[in-house]
DNA sequence: CTGTTAGCGCCTTCAG
DNA sequence: CTGAAGGCGCTAACAG
């Protein structure tokens, strides 16, 4: 007999039993004799033998998989929160396919088909920037299949997320530079359809409002996310006629090549201009003391995203529940998470 | 009807054709007339089917689906070669599982018993730092499920691995720093027993025979990738008699930390101090133009290694090749690959 | 406590 | 070109 692909039936035949006693004794199912159990464990463990899960699953009619859509897996604060859905997945006994939209709501699309066709238990999506509307959610829930967005989310009725308080993160981030003194502070945004970043320009604009000074559009400068948008923020910061003395970036990209084009303009930070960027564990590792972060959790969204999904897994009476975890993000100078030990 | 759980037999139902008839027209076999295929494509279609690949999976004995498996998700590194190892597999049709093993065997050996369970076509791997012998791979190879590793590989016959040359990278780094003027050369390297690490050791040790500097074991610095060690060794370095005017760091968190406690210590990169770090995609980027490095090519690596990985799987007498694929990896000022556009 | 029976949903011979 | 039949490996009812 060939060493690979040894069924319960191999095992059953050698020890003169039935392959459901077989199975029974794999699953420590308490209706088999220690005696026989062992006898069966033991000539497992002998042959090699390997459940089949598919079979296993296609039978039970559950996975203990969970599907996660993100949009560009090496974006740290994504890899971050898949390192913390893995982390809870595995303690629990899930497994994980990971697929990326890298921003295409094509390709979001045909995660999600993948993923139903694989029959996970549940997804976890954080939004591409194409993705506008919900349509192709719906096709999981006439499937009854649990989903729970995750920082990038669509405001759909009866949808559990877990969220940065972004509101709170843009107000606090411009608060400080506020207090540090700054009179003219800019703003960079990101896509302004998706609802993170324009909650943190919200929290910017009341921060604003609360200490009596100007808003202007002018300063908002908004992105693609990519790390020519800082240089060319920078660029357009350097033309105006009045100095800019303060910068809340929304996005950790844009903070930090616009950081590297103001001092190749000869600006030193943060006496000539402070700058708050957001961050995530382990790039503000990397990046200079002078640059304060707002520290996005990743790793704990993702923890926490897992636990929500899985509780809606569990128990399925609370499937497509309105829950909403919202995350604060903290105001850090410098990082000290144990995320960023490594990188 | 419930609008989830629509099968075969129920479009095969609706229209009155055999299951197996829709079974090939829905996988396009040519020996379904073009009528009644469009008629079932269409029926699917409207009924919102998807295949259920566990039961087609389970049926062909083929999932097209690679495990992979990496030391942790959020490193750098890792994370740009699952996305190259993800846009591979989805353009040739091939899912990815995930696993971390953090590092630990055993979790590494639960992985690939999780792995072998799901039925995946392949392995990719990159060890941990605990790994050290090749046992548990063996049961990949009885089950005739092969596997390839990626940048930390073990050195078993038969077994194809996609690498960095380390040597020559380790090699590189250091010539620079000698071209540079350096003489006192310090060498930032991490666990021994990880082939990588002692090829870029010896890459290190043959640029100063090559100049005929004298090498000196004070000199090498191990590591455990931690932020902690490039503090620690900078603060050995500075009580050293004789003044270190180098260093090449094996591993970028060390790099990284040590560059910033050598500024706290109120030395000037590179005038005091040049440096050269381990570096990849994107994390190059957020740091001073100032920390030469060398670039690790990870979303490359794992394209490839998907690549060599498939076609293994394709061509069966393939499998169990000794295929080495060796990378060079280039030194760079400046990081300026498109994939640093995002972390 | 163990065996028998019957599928999970799909694909693939083999007939017609 | 299409239908009938069988089985991938496993589990869950139902007997005994």
């Amino acid at each position: 007999m060939s060493p690979d692909k040894i069924t319960i039936h191999d095992i059953a035949r050698i020890l003169n039993v039935d392959s459901s006693t077989v199975s029974r004794a794999l699953n420590d199912s308490p209706r088999v004799t220690e005696k026989t159990k062992n006898r069966i464990i033991a000539k497992a463990h002998e042959l090699g033998y390997q459940r089949n899960d598919l079979a296993s699953n296609l039978r039970k009619n559950k996975t203990n998989t969970l599907g996660v859509i993100v949009p560009r897996i090496s974006r740290h604060f994504f890899s971050s929160a898949i390192a913390g859905i893995e982390e809870t997945s595995y303690n629990l006994g899930y497994n994980v396919i990971i697929c990326q939209s890298l921003e295409q709501l094509e390709r979001e699309h045909n995660n999600i088909n993948t993923l139903v066709a694989n029959r996970v238990d549940g997804v976890l999506v954080s939004i591409s920037m194409e993705t506008k509307n919900y349509e192709h959610f719906e096709g999981l829930r006439k499937r009854k299949i649990p989903f729970v967005f995750f920082d990038r989310h669509l405001d759909i009725p009866d949808t559990s997320s877990v969220l940065i308080d972004d509101f709170q993160a843009g107000f606090d981030a411009t608060e400080h530079l506020i207090i540090k003194g700054c009179e003219k502070i800019a703003h960079f945004s990101g896509p302004m359809h998706l609802e993170i970043y324009k909650n943190r320009c919200e929290g910017y604009k009341a921060a604003l409002l609360k200490h009596d000074m100007e808003f202007s559009e002018e300063l908002i400068f908004s992105s693609r996310l990519m790390e020519q948008d800082g240089v060319d923020n920078v660029n357009k910061i350097i033309e105006l006629p009045y100095k800019v003395d303060g910068i809340f970036s929304a996005n950790d990209v844009a903070a930090i090549s616009a950081l590297q084009q103001l001092k190749r303009n000869g600006y030193k930070i943060p006496e000539d201009i402070a700058i708050v960027g957001f961050s995530n564990e382990g790039i503000s590792a990397v990046i200079e003391p002078s640059l304060t972060t707002i520290n996005q959790p990743g790793f704990d969204i993702g923890k926490r995203a897992a636990e929500l999904l899985i509780s809606q897994i569990t128990n399925s009476n609370k499937n497509f529940i309105n829950e909403k975890i919202v995350i604060q993000a903290s105001l850090v100078e410098r990082d000290s998470s144990q995320h960023n030990m490594a990188f």
